[in-house]
DNA sequence: TTACTGACCTTTT
DNA sequence: AAAAAGGCCAGTA
C-alpha cells in the first residue's frame, strides 16, 4: 500500500503530538485513533513508522503504566528517554499512570 | 503472491 | 475472581 489506512496515520498523527513528560498506552492510542481493539497495530506502525517518521516511541507503553519492549537494552534506553523528561519510575520499568498519561479525550482536540 | 508474525488490549468463559 | 481467546493492520519472508 503506498498510502497507509485511515487510522495508521491517525496514529501517527497522536503520536507525533505527545507533549514531553507525557505517555500514551497502545490502547488509547488505538481508540484514539478509532479502534479499540487494535492496539496490537499501534505497536507495529510505531516500530516501522518511528525510523519513518521520527516519532517519539519511547512516550508509548503499556496500559499498566510498564514498558513491554523485547529486548532489555530497548527498555533501558527508552527508560532513560522518559527519565530525562522528568518521568520517575516506580520500580523497574513501571511509571505512575495517573500522573504521566497525557490527558486528551479525542484526535478532534489536537 | 499468500501466509505468518508482531513493542497489546478487551471481552468472554 | 483468574485465565483464555479473539481482534485489528502492516510489514517481512
Amino acid at each position: 500500500m503506498l498510502i497507509p489506512s485511515d487510522f495508521t496515520q491517525k496514529i501517527i498523527n497522536i503520536i507525533k503530538k505527545i507533549p514531553e513528560g507525557k505517555v500514551l498506552t497502545y490502547g488509547f492510542i488505538a481508540k484514539l485513533a478509532g479502534n479499540p481493539r487494535a492496539a496490537r497495530q499501534v505497536s507495529w506502525i510505531l516500530h516501522s513508522s518511528s525510523k519513518k517518521y521520527n516519532l517519539p516511541w519511547h512516550r508509548v507503553i503499556s496500559s499498566m503504566g510498564k514498558i513491554s519492549l523485547k529486548s532489555i537494552e530497548d527498555c533501558e534506553y527508552q527508560k532513560n528517554l522518559l527519565e530525562q523528561e522528568g518521568i520517575k519510575f516506580i520500580d523497574g520499568f513501571n511509571l505512575d499512570l495517573k500522573e504521566y498519561l497525557w490527558k486528551i479525550n479525542s484526535i478532534e482536540e489536537m
